[in-house]
Formats: C-alpha cells, structure tokens, sequence
DNA sequence: TGAGTTTGTGCCGCAACTAAACAAACTGCG
DNA sequence: CGCAGTTTGTTTAGTTGCGGCACAAACTCA
C-alpha cells in the first residue's frame, strides 16, 4: 500500500522507551513510590531508578529522599515520587453554553490558576476563541511558569482529522467550524509555545475521570452526560480516548428509549437527546424552562428541592427509566465495566441510584453486565481537566521529545 | 493496588521484540517481500533480514531467494516472503444448528484439511465437542503435520473470562455450558499439543474477515450477520477483536429497529434480533418456514430466485430498512470505517446496495459517517478461520515463546 | 558494457535493559 | 543496645536488539 511514507524511527527520536510509562504512572497517582514504580513497570530496580532520575532531571517529577513518615511497613522505606510544582504547565479551556473558563493544569490534574467563569458573544468562535485565550495567556503571565501545550474543550462532536465542530448546536456557531485550526492560529498569535488541541467535552469529561476521577482503574469506561441541552457519550478503553474512525463515535443521543416519545430532529421518535435533556425533564414535570443557559442548574435545583413533589419524582422517574433504556442498549454493545454519569444524568441517579440500576440490570441482556457499576462523576472542572489531558499526551507518550 | 503481582519479564521471556509483528504482516499478507517487510516495521534492512531469518529458521515462513520474476521496477529484486506450507498448523472448528466442521488450517488463513460438516445430535456439548475435536485428530494423524493450538467458534456469546456460552439458543446446549473449558479437556485427552480456545462465531467471522478477506485494511471494522435464528455483531479495533470487559460486546440484537414491531424475548418490541433474521424475512413475505437449521438457505434462495415477487421485494426492503435503522444506530455510536455483513444480511445488502447505504446515511448523523463503505463478507468458511486465528494469536505475539 | 537503482549483508557501536552483589534504612526482638 | 530480618537504593558488569554505515549483489535501462 505504501512503498516508505512508514516513519523510520531513527534511534535519536526514541527516548528511554520506559520513560512515557512511568510519567503516566506518576501523573496519575498510581506509582507513589518508587519501589511500586519498579513493580508497575514490571523492569528491574534499577532501571526505575534511572528512570525516575531523568523525570527528575527533566523537571517534571518531585523524589523525596529523605520522606521521614514511613508507613508502617517493614524494611527501607522508599522515595516518594510526587509531580513537581513548579514543573510546566498547559493551557486548558472549555466552551459551553454560558461562557468559557480557561485555566493552568499541571501534571496530576493539578488547577495551577484558573480564570473566572466568563460570559462572551457566542457568534463567532475566532473572537471566543481569542477571548479564551486571551485569558490563558494572561494566567500564563501571572505565574511566569512554563507552557507546553495547550487543550480545548468544546460542546460538539469534533470531526477527525479534520478537527471541524460538527454540531455546535448550544453554541452559536457555524457547523463545520474549523475550531482546531482557530484554536490552534489563537495560540500561536498569543505566543504560547506547545501544539494545541481541541476535543468535544464529554470524552474529554471521561478521559478527565479515567485518570482521576471515578473512572481510575476501569478498563472499559462508558461516560454520558448531559449539558443544557442534549446527551453525550465517550468510551475510555485501556486509557485512550476512542473516539472512533473519525473522531464520532459515541454520539449516543439518538438510541431509542421511548418509542412514543416526542419527535426528534432526526427524524426519530423519543431518542436520548430529547427524552432525558434538561429540558426534558422540566417540561415533563410541567415546570417553565428558563433561558438556555441555566437549564441544567434550573433541572438540578428542581430535582434536589422538589423531588416530593409528585410531578417532579414522577418526571424523575421516567426520566430515569428512559436513560436506563439507553445505558442498557450501550451495556449491550459496549460491554463496559464501569459508567460514570455527568450533568443531569448524575443528578438523576443520585435521586435514585436503585431504580436506574434495576432499569439497566434489567434490560440488558447479560445479568452479570447488568452489574456494571454506575457512578456519578466526581471531579470539578472535568472537561476542563480533560483539555489539559489532550495537551499533557505529547508529553506522557514521550518526555524527552516533546519537552525538546 | 498491587505489590508485585505484575509480571516481572526476564531477558529469556522477551524475544526479538519485531518477530511477532513481522510474522503477522506476513500472515496477513501485508509483505509479499522482505523490502516492504522492512519499511512497514519501520527497522532498517538488517533487522528485518534478520527477523525474516528467525522465522525462516523456526520453519513459519519461507524465504524464497531466486524467484526469477520480478515485477518490471528496477533495483534488485526483492526476496519474496511467504507462510511455509509445511508448517505448524492449528485445529479450528465450528458448530452451528445444523451441524459442525473440523479443519487444520496453516498461517495466513489457509485451510489444510477439513472434514465434511457433519451432522450430530446436539444435546450435550462434551458429546459434541468430544466429536469435533476426534474429527479434527483424524486430519491431524493423516497430515502429519505438528499443530501449536486450538480454536473453536461456537454461536453464542462466550462470556470471558470463564469462557461459558451464555445463550446457545439456536443449538440445544444448556446456557452457561462451560463450552472453553470442555473443548479444552477434549483438545487434551485427544492428546493435542496447544493452548485451546473459543469464541462467539461472529465474532471470529469479524477477525477471520479482517485478516483476510473484506475487512482487510479497516482500523476500525463492524460487523453484523445472521445465522439461521437472531443477529450478532462484531468490532475489530487496530486488528485486535474488541470483545469488551467480559466478552459480552457486540450483541447488537436488541436495538429497537421498528417500535411498532414483533415482541421480543427481551421484553422489548422491534428488536433487530426478530425484525432482520431469515425467520422475520420469511414471515414477512408470507412464506412458510421450514426446519430451523435451513432457515438461511431457504431465505437466501428465496432472495435471489423470486425477487421479482411483490411479497418478497416488500419484505426485503422492509427488512433493508430495519438493518439500515440498526446500522445507523452502531454507526453513531461506533463510527466505525468499514462495515461488513453476513448471512442473511450479506444476501440483503447484494439485493439491493443502494436502498441500504441510503438508509444508513440518512439516519446516521454525520453524512461523511453516513459514506462508510457497507461490504459482504468474501471468505468461506470465515468463522472456522477465525476460530484458527484465535489458536494462531499467542504465536503472532510472541512466535519464540509460543513454539518453545 | 557501464551507469543508475534498489536490496541484502557484515560489522561496529550505542543505549536500554537485566542480573548480581552490595550498601542503606528501616522494624522488631531479645 | 545490638543483631537479625526485610525492603529499597546503587553500583558494576554483561547482554542484546537495533541503528548506522559501508559494501556487495542483482536487476533495468540506455
């Protein structure tokens, strides 16, 4: 098929092979010692010492010689591995319906500084964008530390290679936007070193709890979750995002759950987008939406408030009952070992955690996958968080060339 | 989490680290020669002489050093690489409603040797497995050949890792038959040498197709087919079957593809299980149905031969739409670039190309994920292949420490 | 026949790793 | 306090997979 355009890697490009592993390791909290760095990458002592040297020496991690507390355990206690302060940095920003937040994030998921949640003109995503990062190069200013790279996170599928928002649909731009390139041309004009990325927010939501949040450990992580409007879905397998052939896989909202549900753009009837959406549920529980920017937090404060209301619990329930249907449908295809749910959908199964996970065991068809476990997720700022995770991978696939 | 459990890998257990990629690029026919062999591993041209020569030696290809015809470019010709036909082979096998099928079949999916499909009473699968696996012994006495391993693919989903059949519906197996661990004992006491394994048909259909046949190439390969009863699913991922968390993905049976369908034993209604197999079809066009184990054929013949009959075209486009529906559905959440079908589903799309691909875009979201290329499967036999590339897997990863 | 092109091979050396022996830092016990 | 036992860090030597290079081999084309 290709005669040469294969890349030979020539012998310089290839760092310590060992070395992206064991960043991933730390960034991640999973090796918090170097003896159980040694053990995790299954090499040799010393081996993770030379390792862990040169993360040292290349300002990204933190070896405690001398840590004082050991914890209990017998024999030499070990250098604690920690990620460095005062190492560098990425720029990280999210989009959505109400406005953009930009922010410094460390390795870890550390928020080094962020800006104040901002409201801009949503008409034009270059002047966002440039207003976005605008407020990152400031940040970056005030804390005078290193930048290498920079990630965005939007509310819309982003078409791979391409990086085209497909359907910014709550955001008031063009379908098709080049939001990668704008994104990327916004960064280099302000002067902000590093290449920069751009992904749709849930999968960066779940690639943000994957590393850590309620999805550390799972191998198969199935993540939904709402915004304002309309329902989102990512899969984490084995720790990479996937996102399918050209960047829209999980695009969830259009399963049927609700075969005499209410019309959809689509040109189906009583899919995920329209059945279990903010919006939804409060016209379901009879209530006036508000304006399109507060409808999550309208939805959630009902549902926290009201839920004795009959009207509210009822509207609650069907809802509950309408995403279990769609869970299940994925449990079916995806065979996940673990969901997390963000936006409404986690408000929905804190209110009532037994009866989502009856409706999913129920309906899909394998008991024992009927027991994946649902979980809400965690972290702050997960897409935000997430944004950064895109702009760190350069890094934890390969230190010593992406810092060079 | 763990102090170290993981696996320590010593000097001794790693082999050269290119052997297993290069034998699977030859195994799949993806380097006819050792010039291409060189650029698409990406070393220089003393390494991949080198490898080339460790699988030579290990008797798994051949090297053939004088082929005389060359292909009229210039430059010295290339040493042709091809799968030793005198090599190991594995024991696959297949089981289906009516009936199963032993083979030996050699690197780069080629089959050896196999036993004509025989007929067996159903009932207990040690019984029929004890058969399948004393038809395959026979071919393996009369080839004389030396087998590394053993694959069986059965139609059920194969819950992993016990490795039971979960819902042999459609042979008269008990659910949750420890179908691996029996086909292993069979596999033993025939005095087999090898690792055995099993897998869900459609499933080693998919792998089977993407080695060799219609999905060739596909990074990211669905596919959807029929037996005679319900509907299976398959991913492929970067040449890696995605069987999920437990082995139970892909059972794409119970997307809703007409709300106001058939009830299905799941408890929904328009399942894509009892809505596009040979029984809805034949229903459908007001036909009788015979004997479940001809259900495909009957429906296939009469595909082809009467489709010039109103009842038969309406019901076939009738279930076009249905499986368009239910591509649709996968293609949103899987977005996958290639999709290939098989069984009734395969006569289907030969039918009537069109109506189906125009279905297919138009209720997938994206138009350019709605161009995804819908194929037929093209190999025969493909599950009995696919069961031999899951017995042929542990020595394309690691050819040293597999033969050892 | 000779120039040009592409491929195979032998040799050197690097760099990442293992293995093994030793040193260091702790706990626990008498 | 001292000593055994345990776990971890460090040093040194040795192995090895592979890149880089130079050269030989085998073809095409003029």
């Amino acid at each position: 098929m290709n005669g040469k355009a294969t890349t030979t890697r020539t012998k310089l490009e290839r760092g310590r092979s060992a070395l992206g592993p064991a960043l991933e390791l730390v960034h991640t909290g999973r090796a918090p010692t170097r003896a159980v760095l040694t053990s995790e990458l299954g090499v040799t002592r010393a081996t993770a010492g030379a390792v862990a040297a040169e993360l040292e020496a290349l300002g990204l991690i933190r070896v405690d010689s001398s840590p004082g507390s050991a914890a209990g355990s017998q024999g030499r206690p070990s250098h604690r591995l920690s990620v460095l302060e005062t190492g560098p940095v990425v720029l990280a920003a999210q989009v959505h319906a109400d406005g953009f937040r930009a922010a410094l994030v460390g390795l870890g998921g550390r928020i080094v500084a962020t800006s104040p949640g901002c409201v801009a003109v949503m008409a034009d995503p270059a002047q966002v964008l440039g207003e976005v990062v605008e407020a990152g190069a400031g940040l970056l200013r005030e804390s005078g530390l290193r930048c290498v790279g920079a990630g965005l996170a939007v509310p819309s599928a982003v078409a791979e290679p391409e990086g085209t928002a497909l359907n910014p649909l709550h955001i008031a731009w063009p379908a098709g936007s080049p939001v990668r390139d704008i994104f990327a041309a916004c960064v280099r004009a302000a002067g902000i070193t590093g290449p920069a990325f751009t992904g749709n927010d849930v999968n960066l939501t779940a690639l943000a709890e994957h590393r850590h949040g309620a999805g550390r450990g799972a191998q198969h992580l199935l993540c939904v979750a709402t915004g304002h409007r309309g329902v989102g879905g990512a899969l984490v397998l084995d720790g990479r995002l996937h996102s399918g052939s050209s960047g829209l896989a999980l695009e969830v909202g259009h399963l049927t759950v609700n075969p005499e549900g209410r019309p959809c753009h689509c040109g189906g009837r009583g899919c995920l987008d329209v059945e279990t959406d903010p919006l939804a549920f409060l016209t379901t529980a009879r209530r006036e939406p508000g304006p399109e920017e507060s409808l999550l937090k309208q939805a959630g404060n009902l549902l926290r408030a009201e839920y004795e209301d009959p009207a509210v619990r009822n509207a609650a329930e069907a809802l509950i009952d309408r995403l279990g249907l769609g869970l299940a449908g994925l449990v079916n295809i995806l065979n996940p070992d673990r969901i997390i749910l963000g936006g409404l959908h986690r408000d929905l199964l804190e209110a009532d955690p037994e009866r989502l996970r009856a409706v999913v065991a129920d309906r899909s068809l394998w008991g024992r996958s009927g027991s994946v476990p649902i979980l809400p997720c965690t972290l702050a700022h997960n897409s935000l968080v997430g944004a950064a995770e895109l702009a760190w991978q350069p890094v934890l696939d390969d230190p010593l060339g992406a810092l060079a």
